[in-house]
DNA sequence: CTCGGCAAATAAGTATGACGTTTTGGTTTA
DNA sequence: TAAACCAAAACGTCATACTTATTTGCCGAG
């Protein structure tokens, strides 16, 4: 067969993983979850096969794994049907990622946004009353850091503080189901920094909230961890409301 | 080669799907979730060929799949090794209801009641703002249905309208993903239902409070409906402390 | 004795051809 | 006209050959 890509450093775009099935997936994933296939449309393994110039292995295995997230259903003599988004598992993280990089961005950021309003106050009261002495610790350390990174221009570095400090948040709550949204909390507090005007400085009454938050976690008082984190959460569902449409 | 099950009704256990790729799928999910092969082991292709007497293709693609909700983790050279509990997956409604079913249930059934304390009363909160008119009969007929089979040994008829009403709640919220948590909080309620002694008739208080929560929501107060839903995942966080280890 | 590189072994990754199975839809027949 | 049947289409599964990355460990140089 024709030899394709063997070895040279032709990566293309920002997906991570070089093996042939990562770059198929990569490409129909991002792809349905941008509509470009609407549902109920039909994909045939072979014209993938084709398109992609890969063996039938590597559409397979990709199928499957689409299938497994719901975007898509194969059935047999009629092939591999779109499904709505309804029926996407919109808590995997490759399906985040997609739908964040693609034209359903607002969406997809208001609809994290208002998860996070949901899940982090409470897991903030948790976190009061089960956090460890280390990540109490942590936790101030990075409120800290955020103040000290919070004017001129270090917007990287506030950042890095800022998730680090929701992170802690959610995994000093001991719920495994809070902590494992860690990721999308970065992805979203990424996403809002590199999107947004660079030249701003972060709110200075948010960042004085996040001090307090790590105070009242260290104090063990859980209502008042609470309270605070929903007003740090009401501030990001104002701040949606400039910036997206 | 050998023939093997063509054919014959052998059905075994509790799973969906009929062809070979789930049947593994269903033998292995369950096994590294419930801790059969603790973090770290190492499963090799041909030896699950073996074991369950299919083909290649099938075990790589139940591996990719496997992959795919970050139970396991592929290397060339070494093998499929078993990821810890904490790279899991754990809103994958497969891990969720493999988990359910093994040894994991409490800690599992204590996650998912946490989450539904956290998002439920934003999502009533947001229902009552935005609840279509249709939205609110469905969640004033499930209210009602369940008063009406609240009392006298009618659990599974009680259970369809709570499961109906969370969900309704949940895809008038009009977030994507909190309406994806309906499955989730279905599987949790059915589990209450048949685990619990099938002879107590359901907290007459908590009926009382999806009817007032229905009657919020249609009045589109959405301060009220939000604080009785918080009084209804209290309840079930409590009855959680009666139940579960 | 240690370090560093080269070579062989190993297991996953990919390609391909053959066959089985289910669904669909048209065609034939009562 | 309606029911039964047959054939094509697409996925599902199997088997096998070959490729590639990674690890292990041997061996020689320092």
């Amino acid at each position: 067969m024709d030899k394709r890509a063997q070895g040279e450093p032709e990566e293309q775009g920002g997906q991570r993983g070089s093996g042939l099935h990562a770059r198929v997936l990569d490409a129909l994933g991002p792809a349905i979850t941008a509509g470009d296939y609407p549902p109920g449309s039909v994909l045939r393994t072979d014209e993938i096969e084709e398109r992609f110039e890969v063996s039938r292995s590597v559409v397979r295995e990709v199928i499957r794994v689409l299938e497994s997230m719901h975007l898509v259903a194969s059935r047999r003599r009629v092939g591999v049907t779109v499904l709505p988004p309804e029926e996407w598992n919109v808590y995997d993280p490759r399906v985040i990622r997609w739908r964040l990089a693609g034209p359903d961005r607002p969406r997809q950021l208001r609809s994290l946004t208002v998860l996070r309003s949901a899940i982090e106050p409470v897991a903030a009261g948790l976190a009061a009353r089960l956090a460890t002495p280390a990540q109490c610790a942590e936790l101030t350390e990075h409120a800290l850091g955020m103040v000290a990174t919070s004017r001129g221009q270090q917007l990287e570095r506030y950042l890095i503080h800022d998730i680090a400090f929701h992170r802690v948040i959610l995994r000093a709550s001991g719920n495994e189901m809070f902590a494992r949204l860690g990721d999308v909390v970065a992805e979203v507090l990424t996403g809002r920094t590199h999107h947004q005007v660079m030249f701003t400085d972060p709110d200075p009454a948010a960042v004085t909230l996040h001090v307090r938050v790590a105070e009242a976690v260290r104090e063990r008082d859980a209502e008042r961890a609470e309270a605070l984190t929903r007003e740090i959460a009401a501030g990001a569902m104002a701040e949606l409301d400039v910036l997206a449409p």
